[in-house]
RNA sequence: CGGGGUGUAGCGCAGUCUGGUAGCGCAUCGGCUUUGGGAGCCGAGGGCCGGAGGUUCAAAUCCUCUCACCCCGACCA
């Protein structure tokens, strides 16, 4: 493909609105470009990156025998009210009328789709196991787009939906998908990490996330460098490290003390020169369930997804200040386990205080000395935190747990029946007996794997592409198209790497050498082999690693030779086509 | 949804407070020079000032309404 021909519209600047840097490089290198509000346009060179990752999906889901079909965008609202769905979807379902009246959706997920395939098509036990995937536009009015591709409205999601008779075939079907999104992200050249997540209101026994690892990640993760455990920070459990007043000891009676205006965990452990480790903090939370309070160390952070399992509730929410004050009878700055008002939660870690210090739930006064059990009823102990770094692995008690940034890319997890019985899908088993079949679904966010695959490989010159996304292997840079000497090399050498099965870009355009330098920094295709200028006096060609200092001069003759076998080699990656 | 902000040439911005009919840099087009890291000089083209209504002799500028986008906080591939 030649630069100049090709629409290919690189910033000098940067553009304002973009704020992570695969969105600035995206923009930049004239990958995409913003029609609204997280919607975009992929231009040829975005389009080329998107089609690899489509591409490498497609092998490697084909090759663990799901089928791929493709679904329609817009759904019925009658599927969703069967499913029960269309009622609780809230607002980040895009909704619109025919003209007809009728009510559809655009799809921000198939479930109902799928199921109702498979409840038309699928009669017998023979045809499970069955694995159906897309790879499908996806609409979710999301509260707030940002990131460019990364958080769009509109994006390319690869979803796949097992069916299964049994458990033990779900838990097959789990595991094949498992491996294969192992070998999809290994395959794109990306520094990831697979770790346990929660299920969320599906309820599901097991669910697995796949983070892209990039300090710009929105999700933190949580993992074990001893037994290779990992969670993210919903799900992540640890063994706190132990505080100073972690230790039996004896303890004195309950004093109450005189803390005037003290209302943060800091400002009352500096006052009274006790560690945060040994404080009893209060929050209270909010849910279908009622109020509760619920206590950390001092030094921890309430995780509200393990507060509302705890709490048997669907979701509960940290109430402001003043509704705290009203429900709790006490500013929030005071409250405390003893002689508190409302039922009490509390988290693990305080377990094992000996005197701990807490809000008196009288205004400017702390109770010091604390005892459980003692001054107010032992509390009921459940994990309510999030891990820090440097929590005790729970699974080997061997190694400290470390936190790391990712951005979630892929998402598998057991669905259970949900849908198969609200759709009422049964299949005959071998006995002749109506089974109802149970899911799967497994989701890989395509078009954010671009932004996530920028996220971690790039330079303040631009984008690194591992060369299994990269829109181009390599770039032939000519210095001077206007010498047909230089344009005859660039065409056979183009010609033989595309023999050689690797597509280039030839940027031939009639510019100045600084800036088509600058632009092949910017777009980051693995190997730029310069053509022209003093390099080719000499009979030689120079090539160059992005991201690599040293530069190659090779003989004309061998030029082609040594870039296909730089391009095979690297990475260990093949290279798929993405055409045809 | 709440809070803040911005819409003026393809991009980045000034002009708005204090109304007088639009400007700068980059990009584009032409010419000459230059040519291994975003060139220099000369010249040119390009703007219903987001939209609608109002005030005024006169509106990018003041008023009202509206639309879009961005940013900051609670949600998710």
């Amino acid at each position: 493909m030649r630069f100049g021909t090709t629409l290919i519209p690189t910033l000098k600047e940067n553009p304002v609105e973009a704020r992570v840097e695969s969105h600035r490089l995206m923009l930049r290198a004239g990958l995409i470009r913003q029609l609204g509000a997280g919607i975009y346009t992929w231009l040829p060179l975005g389009l080329r990156v998107l089609r690899r990752v489509e591409a490498i999906v497609r092998e490697e889901m084909d090759a663990a025998g799901a089928q791929e079909i493709l679904m329609p965008a817009v759904q019925p609202a009658e599927l969703w009210q069967e499913s029960g769905r269309w009622q609780m979807y809230g607002p980040e379902l895009l909704r619109f009328k025919d003209r007809g009246g009728r009510e559809f959706c655009f799809g921000p997920t198939h479930e109902e789709v799928v199921t109702d395939l498979v409840r038309r098509e699928l009669r017998s036990y023979r045809d499970l196991p069955a694995n159906f995937y897309q790879i499908q536009t996806k609409f979710r009015d999301e509260i707030r787009p940002r990131f460019g591709i990364m958080r769009g409205r509109e994006f390319l999601m690869k979803d796949a939906y097992s069916f299964d008779l049994d458990e033990e075939g779900l838990e097959q079907s789990y595991r094949t998908m498992v491996a294969t999104y192992n070998r999809i992200f290994e395959r794109c050249g990306l520094r990831y990490r697979a770790v346990e997540a929660d299920t969320g209101a599906i309820g599901g026994a097991f669910s697995h996330e796949f983070h892209v690892l990039a300090d710009s990640g929105e999700d933190v993760i949580a993992s074990c460098e001893g037994c290779g455990y990992a969670a993210n920070l919903e799900k992540a459990e640890g063994l706190a490290t132990p505080g100073t007043l972690d230790v039996p000891r004896e303890v004195g009676p309950l004093r109450k003390v005189a803390t005037p205006g003290r209302k943060t965990m800091e400002e009352v452990a500096e006052f009274l020169g006790c560690p945060l480790t040994g404080m009893v903090k209060s929050l209270v939370v909010e849910g279908t369930q009622g109020a509760f309070q619920l206590l950390l160390r001092g030094d921890h952070e309430l995780n509200l997804v393990k507060a509302a399992h705890a709490l048997g509730m669907d979701g509960v929410a940290l109430v402001d200040p003043e509704r705290a004050a009203e429900l709790a009878g006490v500013g929030v700055g005071s409250m405390g386990p003893v002689g508190g008002r409302l039922p009490v939660l509390a988290d693990s870690a305080l377990a094992t205080l000996s005197g701990f210090v807490s809000g008196a739930n009288e205004e400017g006064y702390h109770f010091v000395d604390g005892v459980w059990g003692r001054d107010c009823p032992m509390p009921r102990f459940v994990d309510l935190r999030n891990v820090v770094a440097g929590d005790q692995c729970l699974r080997c008690r061997a190694a400290p747990l470390r936190l790391d940034r990712g951005i979630e890319v892929g998402h598998v997890f057991k669905l259970g029946d949900k849908y198969t019985r609200a759709l009422k899908v049964t299949v005959q088993d071998a006995d002749g007996k109506e089974r109802t079949p149970i899911m799967g679904c497994y989701g890989i966010g395509v078009s954010r794997i671009v932004a996530a695959a920028i996220e971690q490989n790039h330079d303040e010159l631009g984008i690194i592409w591992p060369v299994a996304l990269a829109p181009f292997a390599v770039e032939l840079l000519v210095v001077n198209p206007r010498e047909e000497a230089s344009m005859q090399v660039a065409r056979s050498v183009e010609q033989g790497l595309r023999q050689g099965g690797i597509e280039v870009l030839m940027d031939d355009r009639d510019e100045r050498l600084g800036v088509k330098f600058k632009d092949a920094d910017l777009l980051g295709l693995p190997w730029r082999a310069v053509i022209g200028g003093r390099s080719l006096k000499e009979g030689a060609v120079e090539i160059q690693r992005r991201g690599q200092p040293d530069k190659e001069r090779i003989a004309l003759d061998q030029v082609v030779a040594v870039l296909l076998a730089r391009v095979r080699s690297l990475d260990g990656i093949t290279r798929v086509n993405i055409h045809r």
